[in-house]
DNA sequence: TATGAATGAGTCTTCATTCAT
DNA sequence: CATGAATGAAGACTCATTCAT
């Protein structure tokens, strides 16, 4: 039985992404139930409220996108992954503006349950950047939480105005001059 | 008696702009009524639609920001005064998250009535960027627009990290190595 | 100056006699107001409530129509006369559909002033059959009342099946047997 | 569960004939909800719409009018049958003004759903209307929409005046002496 | 006196949440 | 556990009526 219910609930978490994905957060969860084929008293058995569910949404979201980054450590050139995963990251957040708006929260609230899961986030991102910046492709200035704003940011402007805006972010992260270049050479 | 009802409408766009600012545009018609010490039927009076309302203030908030940066491109310094000004938009941002979501909806919705303002709007930017072009100050290969998206995306950032992120913004506009640098180097 | 506000209310009861007879009594008085092109304040100056502006628009449609029911009773041929102003009843109400129920009214609403319009009205129509009658050409069982109760029937058959149901009521008031007919002989 | 929605919404339907026909079509739901002691949201949980509910409400009316309609068919005096019903008709018409009005409009609104309802009773008062006829009753120029008609009519009348001009239209329907009548013979 | 701005009760409708089945 | 019917607070919008100008 219990199966059952661990199911539902995975489909549902899959659902509202989609659903909130799409119509954003206002999305009623009478759609989301009938998205899951559910009643939906069943989804308020699961998430006894809507602001929870935003949040096992948001969640799941989040331990998707860690372990994608975390993944990312693993490659052979950080530099040249790093940048690639930059661009990656607006192409996908194209379909989620309501969820990348909600993972720039991730820097806000600071309420029990996703508070370790945050921070693994944050401690894959800094990994990700100080690979990078160790190579050499990165201006050292700068951490994880930083060019999560700025993807953020540029993912942001990119629902209006395209994806050149990011061109000009990555100008100002890389590092081509690192010499040359006025700012810190410590991290 | 026609002077008391622009008064009135005046306050409202100011309040209105005040508690959408706040609470985003999802802000009850009644509490901005409420605000603005008015019955909720001289709401719908002015603004027949809450959507009207909105596009009312949006409007007056463009026409501010236009003024403001027409009132630049008469500075001496063109590049000092760009990044100034860049810091200058983060600043007021903070406490308008609602509107400069609108503003990013500048490049988007075409209707009618505000096309000459979102017009008027785009070439006081460009004027900005070109004058800060020519000065040699900004990299040649960016417009109004896309200064726009880019400051827009960084206010979306500092939101929730800070401005930290707009310092690599400006890096990557710059042009101190217009010359070394591999972009084109025609507007 | 009362030149003025007599022209302003006449204007007002021609204005919403039309408005009436198209939209309903559901018409706003915005509406009336703004096609008799005056201020709201004026037409609640001269009808202090709505209903009083409802009651003197009949009132006056009462009032004209009682006026041309009067100058029946000067026909030569009351019989051919009558039935002629059966079928123009018609036609003009097909224009008038809230002036003419509201004309079905005329036997309820007893309250104080439209009164004596009603009565004299009443009087115009029992003239007008007993005219008809005494010419042979009406059965004799009827008075002003039912014929005025019949037209009305017939005008609300006829906004959804056309005026054929007004031949059948005009065969069932015809006296052409009258000898044979079963019906009583006395008014 | 199912049984108690239906026994909800058939409840509804019941209290809102009662109520729409009291108070008419601009009776506010909220009246019906409590009237049939029930939230609001239930109403609009039923019938998503006020008009949705007018037209449920109506098309039930509708159906049980075509019902009676059609148990007469099978009477044995189909004239005296026929002219019963013409009175019984009015006497429920009573009650139900804007019901009565409403199925004025059977011969108008062409709209999916109830069309075939409609086609239903007019075929049953077409098949009531003709078998009296055959019996020598009625006159053969008519059918049954302009009976229709002219008891609606009928019963727009009786709101005001009473029930004697039914008699006269009777008297227009019927064929006592359909030889000597100038009307058609044919159908 | 005319005006039209202001008012707020009332209407339809939505949606998160509860609970009987 | 799942279901979906019931609930009612809240929101956008309308309109008769009042009143300052």
């Amino acid at each position: 039985m219990r199966a059952d219910a661990r199911r539902n609930r995975q489909r549902l978490l899959e659902v509202a992404e989609e659903v909130f994905a799409e119509h954003g957060a206002g999305a009623s969860t009478e759609a989301i139930a009938r998205a899951a084929g559910v009643g939906i008293g069943t989804v308020f058995r699961h998430f006894p409220t809507k602001e929870e569910l935003l949040r096992a949404v948001f969640a799941e979201h989040l331990r998707k996108f860690t372990e994608e980054v975390e993944s990312l450590t693993r490659a052979a050139d950080p530099g040249a992954e790093f940048f690639a995963f930059c661009r990656r990251f607006l192409d996908s957040a194209q379909r989620k503006k309501a969820l990348t708006e909600a993972l720039a929260d991730a820097g806000i609230e600071v309420d029990g349950e996703s508070r370790p899961a945050k921070e693994q986030f944050r401690q894959a991102m800094d990994e990700l950047v100080v690979r990078a910046q160790r190579a050499g492709a990165l201006r050292p200035d700068i951490d994880g939480t930083d060019v999560l704003a700025l993807l953020v940011g540029a993912a942001k402007a990119a629902e209006q105005f395209g994806k050149r805006g990011l061109e000009v972010i990555i100008d100002g992260l890389r590092c081509d001059e690192c010499g040359t270049r006025p700012g810190p050479s410590a991290s």
